[in-house]
DNA sequence: TTGAAAGCGCTAACAG
DNA sequence: CTGTTAGCGCTTTCAA
């Protein structure tokens, strides 16, 4: 692999010094306008491209972000990377990818690493393991760029961008209530995550308004995992009197509920209706087809580039917490009816 | 964003020579221990950690993959992202990725961006559009790494990993014949990508070992996309004698047959038996759930990436393709029985 | 055992 | 209008 052609290449081709070419190419007023095109063609013939590597160590700037998300084959963070990238690119900037999957240990990993690396700041959603937040402290006490999105920490002090959880969540609720379910458990995550406390406090408001009573046996918790989620559900199902409807934390959760309801024989909706969250792909393939809570991924990454590009410009720019709206799209598993929607 | 502790500044504080710091920190059997010591202690204080640009620009290299797909959001391509991801952190690499979204333009955009960058080289799976492989001429000639994966061209020049689709697709046709089918169908991706290819010579080669006919009618093409997806199966349910089985070039594309199917009120396996390739995750969600060839994805990657840092260790290494074993996993859609399997 | 100087590719201030 | 010089952070001769 050869060097790639320097300004210098250039300048000894030409027989002019270095400055003016680099002058030349930039089109500086005091460069004469056949040594502009001159340098200009030839560069092009060359197919001459400035060494980021160089311009980086002059000018303190990488034009790199680091993303770290939980995982990458999940449709949710693949599709919010796919947001933040869009923006990245119209300024100029790539992204470097790290999964923490859902480790902790991996996360503040992948912090020093891509500190390391010299990224100009961090876009991360945190891992579910991740209770002590330590590891940003480098970024926040030298006013290095930081974004925290849908599972978010030190909101005082770190932009974020998050969906409206307990609206949503409350909205599941009635939907679920005007359907004519009444024994409405909840899967939740764990407790020290945001969205938990949230869509947990949504789910709550809405039994409240619609004047259904708490029963703390309907209230279980797992970790996020398609086998925690399968636990979690055997122990609803075991209930004396069994849930009629179950909301869960995720879509991943949801499905392993699913196939644990289908797995003991009962019918969904007609024994127990379920709505997921964050609207998974195959939410549409399953069957019954998921009704569930849709998050705007695509755009939360795009204002989470965004946030991040408002700290480049102004390191001190204040601290704001986007909330997106979702929005419920209601499929099979959630309404009890002879004529079935989509 | 204040600038990050250099060898300078530790050899200010320490009243020594830069090159003295530096030599230290790496053990220079030149440098007495006491002052290794005393180096080291105020590195770690200052959490000291080289500029990798500065590094980068002496040594020309930036120990960083390019990595261009066709899309980020399928479980195939984050999987195999993943693999590469593996190797690549074994080595000290980042990669970057770049998504063609399926365009020709958007690759050729990504390659010239990528070189811009100062990747050290490519690992690539072509996007569906991609006909013409010239973008790819500035890397050959210079000896830059490239890898292709999955869907690749130009194999007498460059390495690449691809799984053993031929053998797949027939292995599929005696599955389905022995499952009692005979007017098997196959909906067929892009004429000139090698899968396309390759497992329409094993839907062949399968036909004829068990003694079935080919029948024309039955041979379909889509772009990869649902929508066209859709249309061909539509075209395949109108012929005269309706096919029994039907072989999709991946699992999108034999998940949108299944959607239509089941709109036109026809059963699978019993009408209609299905097999799709690659195995998204959701095989196993959808009703019934789907008979689908596994590719070792995260394997891919590995192998793919290996095959990068052997060019880059030596750029004149023989040009390798490497063949991937597939597996065929049997669910419910290709099997008319009463014990129904997993 | 340590320091000085050059150079990787580039820009910008300062001279002509 | 163009050239020279210094410097971004680092390693590596060459000197001391």
């Amino acid at each position: 692999m050869k060097r790639p052609v320097s300004l210098k290449d250039l300048a000894k081709e030409l027989n002019v010094s270095i400055s003016t070419v680099s002058r030349a190419l930039r089109n500086h007023p005091d460069i004469s306008p056949d040594m502009i095109s001159k340098v200009k063609k030839l560069a092009y013939k060359y197919n001459y491209s400035p060494n980021p590597l160089a311009m980086g160590l002059l000018r303190q700037e990488t034009r790199m972000i680091g993303v770290i998300v939980p995982d990458l084959v999940t449709h949710f963070y693949s599709s919010i990377i796919s947001g933040i990238e869009q923006v990245a690119k119209q300024h100029g900037y790539y992204i470097l990818i790290a999964s923490s999957n859902e480790s902790y240990q991996k996360e503040v990993e992948s912090v020093h690493n891509l500190l390391r690396t010299r990224v100009e700041g961090l876009i991360v959603c945190l891992s579910q393991e991740t209770k002590n937040y330590d590891h940003f402290n480098q970024l926040i006490e030298n006013d290095i760029p930081l974004v925290f999105f849908d599972r978010v920490c030190r909101t005082n002090e770190v932009p974020s961008v998050t969906a409206d959880n307990a609206e949503a969540a409350r909205k599941i609720i009635h939907h679920f209530y005007e359907n004519g379910f009444r024994r409405i458990a909840y899967i939740n995550g764990p407790d020290h995550l945001n969205i938990s406390k949230e869509r947990l406090a949504g789910y709550l408001q809405g039994l409240m308004e619609c004047q259904l009573p708490v029963d703390t046996n309907l209230l279980v918790s797992c970790n996020l995992s398609p086998d925690d989620a399968i636990r979690a559900t055997r122990k609803l199902l075991l209930q004396p009197t069994r849930p009629d409807a179950i909301l869960g934390i995720n879509d991943t959760v949801i499905f392993a509920a699913m196939q644990e309801i289908k797995e003991q024989g009962l019918q969904i909706p007609a024994d127990i209706a379920l709505v997921g969250f964050t609207g998974e792909f195959h939410s549409t393939l399953v069957e019954p087809s998921l009704t569930s809570v849709i998050h705007p991924t695509f755009e939360i990454g795009n204002e989470a580039a965004r946030l991040f590009f408002e700290q480049v410009k102004n390191p001190k720019s204040t601290v704001r917490q986007i909330m997106m709206k979702t929005s419920l799209v209601i499929r099979n598993s959630s309404v009890r009816s002879t004529s079935n929607k989509i």
